[in-house]
DNA sequence: GTGGTCTAGACCACA
DNA sequence: GTGGTCTAGACCACG
């Protein structure tokens, strides 16, 4: 399990939470049948607080992703699932076409925003 | 002038009056140096309270792309400074990075948002 | 006459101007019994709106410095006056108090701001 | 926190209270990481409106003093990274320069002014 | 509980 | 008429 939030972003932490344990069954390291780690053991490794890691369980539960049976014992319930982004590349895209429209504004050619995306590509992706 | 908000939306009102502004100047119906309609008015065609529109108008002065002038009725008129374009770019860059770090949180893969960023640069240098 | 405003200053223009008129009275520039600029020309001068001026003159004339007869015809009735400041001074004061809190806030050496300070002068006095 | 705004000045109460605030940490009050109160505390220490204290947290947040994580509880701690650094001392270098404007359109003199900033730094610098 | 947003209505100084 | 400020009261999502 390797599951990381950033507490800086806009986006909400239980969402963001939900999305890493998707990313996780989807990549195959939480298969059917598998037990999840108890809310607060992950709130520990995750720094959250227990009712964000509570929310984000009961998200998967009302999608009927996992299975909460008493003494708070998760278990994944189904198989792969990847319906996950749809949704989600329309709003990166659509942040994408803002900042496009910003930097025309600001007059910055487009060959300019190409090599800062590249250059911020680059960093972002060597550091982490 | 023909800025519309969706009051049911999840983003803020006077954000999306924002971006409708930027949109109005980037697609030249509002030029460098052209007169914005008075808070009052704007607030008036729009349904949206003066405050709402106000804070609009304040996020673009902010930003450097209009002037407000107090008690001189119009403000407007993109900022060209060169000061003022080095603190643009570096904001650019930070919604870039943000972006990647959403997406990176969403699971997209690195390949992915670069094939979604060209096709954007690409859909809006060609349209425009 | 050299009567100069900085319309992007925060201070109301009509109060600028008063100041101006009043530092012309007290260099000489403007002697007692000397007739001033009509309202209209000296709107046109400045790039002021009339009822601006206007309401200058009124100031002056309040404060019995001058004197506004029929046909908006007004003349300097007062010796050089030196009272202009006192209160001005201490504005002044507080505001660069205020600058060195900030500066001290945001952890920047006396002898930077110092440096800043005159390197401000210098540009200032010089170019204009 | 001692803090106290004066509704009868014509200040701004928000600038008033953002004055306090930067006070409180210049004096070290509150100290790099400390919590500010939340935004309702202070509204009713003071006896101000929620949005009048919401300003100036947003206006000391712009200048990089404070950071303000929504919905957790605290907000606070001066940022010390480079980037904002330099875009502050642009601000600080600005503002010296407005107090020149104003001071020259009050008929104050170069050398009067460089007097009076140095009797400033004296005093702030050796009482503190 | 928190901050963020929105509305409604008011007053002010300035132009 | 303008923008700027302030208050009062409301609702929201988040933690």
């Amino acid at each position: 399990m390797n599951v990381k939030v950033d507490p800086s972003s806009k986006i909400p932490l239980y969402q963001q939470l939900t999305q890493q344990l998707l990313l996780e069954i989807a990549t195959g390291n939480l298969q059917n049948g598998d037990q999840l780690p108890s809310i607060r053991d992950l709130a520990g490794q995750t720094n959250l607080n227990l009712h964000t890691v509570h929310k984000s369980y009961k998200e998967l539960q009302k999608r009927g992703i996992i299975a909460i049976k008493p003494h708070s014992k998760a278990f994944v319930i189904i198989e792969k699932s990847s319906k996950v982004k749809k949704a989600n590349l329309q709003q990166i895209s659509m942040k994408i076409e803002q900042i496009m429209v910003e930097a025309n504004v600001l007059g910055i050619s487009e060959h300019l925003l190409q090599q800062m995306f590249h250059e911020n590509l680059r960093n972002y992706y060597t550091e982490s």
